[in-house]
RNA sequence: GGUCGCUUAGCUCAGUUGGUUAGAGCACUGCAUUCACAUUGCAGGGGUCGGUGGUUCGAGUCCACCAGCGACCACCA
């Protein structure tokens, strides 16, 4: 890095630096306190995360065991997002993680009875699929033929057991204040208990059925997956037109020729008048299957007659909308081409069986081109569905699965899912507002409402091994006589169970196929709180949950079935607020990924730059709904400003002394100080309590820098009232605990003070009178040395040189008169301002006349002779006056303007237009003193 | 194609319900620095808030249209 400071500090270094420093110092020997020069995260994180986790104050039992919770306090309640147990966690975790953790902390420290609860999810198919994919790279050619299902589900076991340590190591780095008695894991034995419960009421409420239907089906993985698992991804493709045969009357245009082997049926518009007669015949065709098609041709309100030929060709086996069709027209039968396996069927015909559909497209296209039956090739660009985990372009086939029915009525309820899941986010679950799920930001209720009305019946049922497996047995009648138990009907030739564990009896097989993960994860919210047990005290405690927050991209898979889960069997909301954050990119705006190479581990980061500044650079960048991007440059800032809280908290214990007494205020800026401190809480108060986290960090840190650092600290090297000091820094420092809890803690333990930070009070808001008056007086001082020192750079005035100030107004004569009290500031501050502004003597004046060789520096209504005499070139001097008295007249026009308005005045409320005369009337004032001074300005 | 967003300083972004002359961090310029802090301090330059129109006493903020960008949904066969 090459920057002009930088190349001053270089300069500085070898000129002057090095000669001026004793040896000692440059070695970095210690200074007077042993309290370290630099906040070193390394020193201190994993002892104190450890006291942390000891104190056993993460759960909120010895929280109120311990009295630091009043028994009666308020529960609030955290669910972590349970990470996948596919490896390592990533940034995006660390900023959820840190959002969590800040939630938990503040609502915690204000006594409320916090419970943030951590979990791992067993991640089904990303978690087998990750595990294959090792398997393969290390030589195996078919993990699942060779070990089998047992020994592959041990390897995958595993696996997830590692990687749920390295998982919660990982959170336990960030400082997530996770009560770990708690640990809840999607596979554990307390979630298959809720899985199997769930299962069986929805299966006996008709609303888990088994359908042959047509699934997405991903080859690779051998596998069905559900809608939302489709990653669609756009490819150009061929879009060809042709006839099943020379005399059949309507041609039909398709992407994927090989399917037509399928065809049963061409739809076309009911009235579109080219076809309409030739609505319920049927053709005989012979295009190459095993039989010739009977194709039927049918009328379909859905089918546009504007597009294409207005007709299209229906294959009911190989297309979810023909499947949808062929619901509406009974009459057209199904023909499977394709198979499980990704090749063409025996009823594909002895042409094509056996080929891979690629294969099969080409040879079936090499012969209507040859029967001159293609009338037409375009190329265009096409979207299809592959698989997010596998990978591979999605086969649409039919099969019989297992579903969870959303559009069918719950009994007893009159309502179906859809409608429980609407009502959650609108009116609340049977319009009552307490059982309403408040979204942030707003802007995802109507996402989520519009991917609800495309939602069809969710298919549950998974081929891979790794999960839950579906509380089904089944065994052939003739076997043994049917037996007793909860639920068994007769289907065809097999008997049908479905329970918690396998019936008794012989001859019962349990279904192969496992759950969809998201179905265990849909019962998150209740499920680790001991449901199905409903009088389990966490479940009555702390459900539905409090605060919940999640990425953008999972609120489908997610939030939606947890929804969908907690209104139908608890018959109210998984939590009270879902906050949505979006996702987190690298610095350039791309999403971090294995593929680009471009990650980040948040635990080699966080050593670098120290936790507290890795949750303070994510945290101020977050706002609800937004994408946000990372970068190093960001972390520095973070990493200097925490060093900065360290190193105010030295000054502190070496320049001023620990006393029990009250804060008592002497000054002005003690006033003005504890003024701020006030606002402050009350901003940070109100930011944190609506998740404004960007929002509440930049409070904090405006105020600990500018106000606090820059200027109340300077002041009190001068006025060195320790008991204000001392006191605003002790609520800062809880103030900044929830996003700094490693470092705040750090200075906390320097102090000497041996309660933890974590469970001290939340500073709460004291209305302290005159605060905007004493804001006002201080703003002026403040103000007043800035623009000193601002003419000093401008004047290139030695910094060594203290200078000498006239205050006009600081005479007793001038303060007995009302008008010219602010003067009074300067009289009262004198100390202050001799410091801050390098003055050496202040003179008083009550006459207006500039003395000689002086400049005139205005705040508002006061102003200050500044003696120049000899040092700055006055004639320079005059031409920045000028434009300082142009700029205020131009301000000053503006505001007449605004006043001359009428409607103005009538309009707009009374405080506004107070507010607006006085800035007119000190503007004035302004600018003719300033134009007065233009003329006596003297050398 | 549908839906939902985004566009504010060179860069990354704040700006809660419309109200003083629009903010921060980084970057940039100048100065200083044996000072709690070189992971530092002080001062400064830089924006007609994407465009056009409207509502209003008053618009970065509300509305309409336009342009550019993005995300999600969708098998126009």
């Amino acid at each position: 890095m090459k920057t002009a400071r930088y190349d001053n500090h270089v300069r500085y270094f070898f000129t002057r630096y090095l000669k001026k420093c004793p040896e000692g110092r440059r070695l970095g020997i210690m200074e007077p306190t042993d309290i370290p020069k630099a906040y070193d995260p390394k020193e201190w994180e994993d002892r104190l995360y450890r006291k942390w986790e000891e104190s056993g104050f993460f759960n909120p039992d010895t929280c109120i065991k311990k009295g630091v919770t009043k028994a009666d306090a308020e529960p609030f309640s955290i669910l972590m997002p349970p990470p996948n147990v596919t490896g390592v966690l990533h940034l995006g975790h660390a900023m959820e993680n840190s959002i969590m953790d800040v939630v938990a902390r503040y609502h915690r420290m204000r006594g409320e009875r916090t419970l943030f609860l951590p979990g791992a999810d067993h991640a089904a198919v990303a978690t087998q699929s990750r595990v294959e994919k090792n398997l393969v790279a290390s030589g195996m050619s078919n993990p699942r033929q060779e070990l089998g299902r047992e020994r592959l589900l041990e390897k995958i076991r595993a696996f997830a057991d590692e990687s749920k340590d390295t998982i919660t190591k990982q959170v336990r780095a960030m400082g997530s204040s996770c009560d770990w008695s708690r640990f809840a894991y999607t596979f554990d034995d307390a979630r298959v208990l809720a899985v199997n419960t769930m299962f069986k009421k929805m299966y006996d409420d008709g609303l888990i059925y088994k359908g042959y239907r047509v699934v997405n089906w991903s080859v690779k993985g051998q596998s069905t997956c559900s809608d939302d698992e489709l990653e669609h991804i756009e490819r150009p493709a061929t879009l060809y037109t042709f006839r099943y045969s020379k005399d059949f009357p309507i041609p039909v245009a398709t992407t994927r020729p090989e399917t037509k082997l399928g065809d049963t049926a061409v739809a076309v518009h009911p009235e579109d008048p080219r076809y309409r007669d030739l609505i319920g015949q049927i053709f005989e065709v012979e295009i190459g299957a095993a039989k010739p098609l009977s194709i039927r041709i049918i009328g379909d309100e859905e089918v546009d007659p504007s597009f294409g030929t207005g007709a299209v060709g229906v294959t009911p086996a190989h297309s979810q909308t023909d499947f949808d069709i062929r619901q509406r027209h009974p009459e057209i039968s199904l023909v499977q081409v394709i198979g499980t396996d990704g090749k063409m069927t025996a009823d594909a015909g002895p042409t094509y069986a056996g080929l891979t559909a690629l294969e099969a497209r080409e040879k079936f296209i090499a012969a209507i081109r040859e029967k001159g039956l293609l009338e037409k090739e375009e190329d265009i660009t096409q979207n299809v569905g592959t698989s997010d985990r596998f990978g591979d372009v999605i086969e649409v086939v039919p099969m019989e699965q297992w579903f969870v029915a959303v559009n069918k009525e719950i009994p007893g309820r009159g309502k179906t899912l859809k409608d429980l899941m609407r009502e959650a986010v609108t009116t609340g679950l049977g319009g009552d507002p307490e059982k309403r799920t408040s979204v942030q930001p707003e802007q995802f209720e109507k996402i989520y409402l519009h991917w609800i009305d495309s939602l069809r019946d969710w298919c549950i049922s998974r081929q891979i091994w790794w999960g839950h497996r579906i509380p089904v047995w089944y065994r052939e009648k003739s076997k043994v006589e049917s037996e007793k138990s909860e639920v068994s009907e007769g289907e065809g030739e097999a008997e049908i169970y479905c329970g918690m564990e396998a019936p008794e009896g012989e001859g019962w097989e349990q279904d192969p196929d496992t759950l969809d993960t998201w179905f265990s994860s849909g019962l998150w919210t209740f499920s680790t709180l001991g449901w199905p047990d409903t009088e389990a005290d966490d479940f009555k405690t702390f459900h539905p949950v409090t605060f919940m927050q999640m990425g953008s991209e999972i609120v489908f898979f997610w939030m939606a079935r947890m929804i969908l889960m907690t209104t139908y069997t608890l018959d109210t909301i998984p939590f009270k607020t879902v906050y949505i954050h979006g996702i987190l990119r690298d610095k350039d705006g791309r999403k971090f990924s294995k593929s680009l190479g471009n990650g980040i581990d948040p635990i080699d980061i966080g050593k670098e730059y120290g936790t507290d500044a890795l949750r303070l650079a994510l945290l101020s960048d977050v706002t609800p709904g937004n994408d946000s991007r990372f970068s190093t440059e960001k972390m520095e800032t973070s990493r200097n400003f925490v060093n900065k809280l360290w190193n105010i908290s030295r000054y502190i214990a070496t320049m001023s002394v620990a006393s029990d007494e009250a804060p008592a205020p002497k000054s002005l800026s003690d006033r003005f100080i504890l003024g701020r401190l006030s606002q402050i809480i009350h901003e940070t108060t109100g930011h944190l309590s609506e998740n404004r986290f960007s929002l509440a960090s930049e409070t904090l840190r405006s105020f600990t820098l500018d106000d606090f650092a820059d200027w109340y600290v300077e002041i009190h090297k001068v006025e060195k009232n320790d008991t204000v000091l001392r006191h605003v820094f002790d609520a800062l420092l809880r103030l900044w605990h929830p996003f700094l809890p490693f470092v705040t803690e750090a200075i906390n333990e320097t102090r000497g003070d041996d309660t933890s930070l974590m469970i001290a009070k939340w500073p709460e808001f004291e209305k302290t009178q005159n605060i905007s008056s004493d804001e006002n007086r201080f703003k002026l001082i403040k103000d007043l040395i800035v623009k000193i020192r601002n003419i000093r750079t401008v004047y290139k005035i030695d910094p060594k040189q203290k200078l000498v100030i006239t205050a006009y107004g600081g005479s007793e004569k001038a303060l007995q008169d009302k008008a010219l009290d602010e003067s009074g500031v300067i009289r009262d501050n004198e100390e202050v301002f001799k410091k801050l502004a390098r003055i050496s003597e202040v003179r008083h004046t009550d006459s207006r006349i500039p003395p000689k060789g002086t400049v005139r520096i205005q705040v508002g209504l006061l102003y200050i002779f500044l003696h120049l005499d000899g040092i700055i070139d006055i004639d320079a001097e005059r031409a920045r006056l000028g434009k300082e008295l142009a700029d205020a007249e131009t301000y000053a026009k503006s505001l007449e303007a605004k006043l001359g308005n009428p409607s103005f005045a009538e309009r707009a409320p009374e405080a506004i237009v107070t507010q607006t005369r006085n800035l007119l009337d000190e503007t004035n004032t302004k600018v003719e003193e300033l134009s007065g001074h233009l003329f006596s300005i003297s050398s």
